[in-house]
DNA sequence: AAGGTGTGCAACCGCGCATTC
DNA sequence: AGAATGCGCGGTTGCACACCT
């Protein structure tokens, strides 16, 4: 038995809204508020599912919407969000207040994403795709704000690799625990035929990017516990300073026992949106100034 | 000018999750 | 406990417009 339709759709309305039944919608939840998007339509005298009021008026009506080109600074955000958090556009928007998800899916797939492919990077994974026909950056882009983007992306790829590469340090210290890590996250495909999800590949590239050393997150409401590192001594220099994050100071975990492996899963499993947002929001605004700092840090090891 | 093609965007659809009963 | 319901999300579609030949 399949799923009920949202709502009775014979005599409904269906495609592009017009001015009088936006006038109406607005006018109605500005006087009542929309509460129950089912009701809506009845109440406001429209012939629309309810679902198609409330799409309208999340992205087209509700105050404060901003519409129009992307900034370069949206750009840059958009770009960086994406690689940590893949297609989760409705996070990605709560970055920018004024835009709504589907403008950013929408912009995202018809702009950056062919940007992206230009530049020979693959627009799901953030990594080059073909070496042999990379085109170097700013080349075939006339457009200065393309060479002011692409700027923006090659620092984010940057991050990104790097971010990859501390996570190989975990596991080059060889402790179960980073090996759990990574089976737990198994985003590296250097060491994995596995195909890797982009919610793992979230994941795996927040834990790592926690880890870096310039990183100090202030947030003092996230829940995210992140444990303690094996003390190993490739990992030696991977130091958990002074952080509001809520650390698993408990030693104990270093060893290869059944309750690290809990720790560790717990941790994974229990890492929601808020702790993500948490996270990248702590990463964006105090990381992002850095990571050419963070790069070359990490080269000149 | 007309037809074909590409692009961007608004809107729809189906699914998953949370809540209610 | 589980069915019904509502909401929100991400993928996809279809239309309008721009550009090209």
């Amino acid at each position: 038995m399949g799923r009920m339709p949202c709502c009775e759709k014979v005599g409904l309305k269906k495609g592009p809204w017009t001015p009088d039944e936006d006038k109406k919608l607005l006018h109605y939840v500005r006087m009542h508020g929309h509460g129950n998007w089912r009701s809506v339509p009845a109440k406001a005298g429209l012939q629309r599912c309810g679902k198609s009021c409330r799409l309208r008026w999340i992205n087209y009506l509700k105050p404060g919407i901003k519409r129009g080109n992307f900034s370069a600074e949206e750009d840059r955000i958009i770009i960086q969000l994406h690689a940590l958090l893949g297609n989760r556009w409705s996070i990605i928007a709560a970055h920018l207040p004024q835009r709504t998800d589907n403008e950013i899916k929408n912009y995202w797939n018809t702009n950056i994403k062919k940007r992206l492919i230009r530049m020979g990077l693959d627009p799901i994974t953030h990594k080059t795709i073909k070496k042999n026909t990379f085109e170097p950056f700013g080349g075939g882009h006339d457009n200065p704000k393309d060479s002011i983007n692409i700027c923006h992306e090659a620092q984010w790829e940057s991050a990104r690799l790097e971010a990859e590469a501390r996570g190989s340090m975990l596991q080059i210290g060889s402790s179960n625990l980073s090996g759990l890590i990574l089976r737990k996250i198994p985003t590296e495909p250097y060491l994995s035929s596995h195909s890797v999800s982009t919610e793992h590949n979230t994941v795996y590239n927040m834990y790592a990017l926690v880890l870096a050393p310039n990183h100090d997150f202030r947030s003092s409401v996230s829940t995210l516990i992140i444990p303690t590192l094996p003390a190993v001594s490739n990992t030696a220099q991977i130091t958990n300073k002074e952080s509001s994050l809520s650390y698993q100071s408990d030693n104990s975990i270093m060893g290869a026992s059944g309750q690290s492996q809990k720790v560790m899963e717990g941790w994974v499993s229990n890492l929601q949106d808020d702790d993500i947002m948490v996270a990248v929001e702590a990463f964006r605004t105090e990381g992002s100034e850095s990571i050419e700092e963070l790069f070359n840090e990490s080269t000149s090891i």
